[in-house]
DNA sequence: AGAAACTTGACTAAATTGGTCGAGATTATA
DNA sequence: TATAATCTCGACCAATTTAGTCAAGTTTCT
């Protein structure tokens, strides 16, 4: 499981969202700067991900790009789910409800698509429990400068 | 997270000589026909199984192939990581041990590939827990003529 | 000797990935 | 109202990966 380059850097894009989330708009330009962005390839990119209604766009001059929803309420499953295709399907083809009787190598699909179903799951499992609000905090833990980051009791 | 065709083949081809699983081995050619593949990449495929240790072969002409360990020996994360490549690698990049001061891109993609390695620790963990000979039980169930498949005491 | 099988490595076509580019539409502001 | 800054849309392109194909060789059974 790699997220492709593309995927990668929607979930950037959106975490820089995340970080200055409000109802100011904020630039293509300064987001493919601050995280290293082709600027012309993020622009499609951003494009793809209104579309999906996880950011609105103001254009004009004073433009650019805020979060559509609540960081809280954005799960990095959808997020992936939209950018890179859907996560659980392109499975199960299409012997319907048959299940007997099948060809040697309709069993053998079938078996092996019956785990990777599971995989599919455990996937989604993971993705959907984490939120781009989550994917914030754990960034201001890397960067807030000393104290511990975690498993520590005040 | 979809199997290449490359991969779903040798899965297929593995559970064929699972289910024949003995001394004797098995011809690519009656393997192809089986399993509906095409003969010359099935023998690209299984060299690159045997190359891994899971298969044996027999030249000549009663050649074949057999398996060259236990079904419920092996495991699908091994089938996986040898003919799709590591699952949990790809990873981490290199920024060592800081993890303080991180520039704002680094710190972004530190975070989303935390999330990443739960997704491919999620997967390993599922896939480890399959082994060959499981997948070839699915197939008998899957095959077996009438009777329940699971979820039934007697 | 000959046929049947695996072996090896090169080759190729199609799809996917990772971008680039140009021209247009919008909008703040001087 | 002109203009510059910004998003928008679709076409285009090069590199890589994927899915095979193929030819020539080696091994082994009979």
């Amino acid at each position: 499981m790699k997220l492709s380059q593309r995927g990668e850097y929607a979930m950037q894009a959106l975490l820089v969202l995340g970080m200055n989330h409000g109802p100011e708009v904020i630039r293509i330009k300064d987001i493919a700067k601050q995280q290293n962005i082709p600027r012309r390839f993020l622009e499609q990119i951003l494009n793809d991900l209104k579309s999906g209604g996880f950011v609105q766009s103001r254009r004009g001059v004073a433009g650019g790009y805020r979060l559509d929803r609540l960081p809280e309420e954005i799960s990095l499953s959808e997020i992936i789910r939209h950018i890179e295709g859907p996560i659980e399907s392109s499975a199960s083809s299409n012997l319907g409800d048959k299940k007997r009787n099948l060809r040697s190598d309709e069993a053998a699909k079938y078996a092996i698509n019956f785990v990777m179903q599971d995989v599919r799951s455990a996937i989604v499992g993971v993705l959907e429990a984490v939120t781009l609000s989550d994917l914030c905090r754990k960034v201001l833990e890397t960067q807030r400068p000393i104290e511990n980051s975690s498993d520590y009791i005040i």
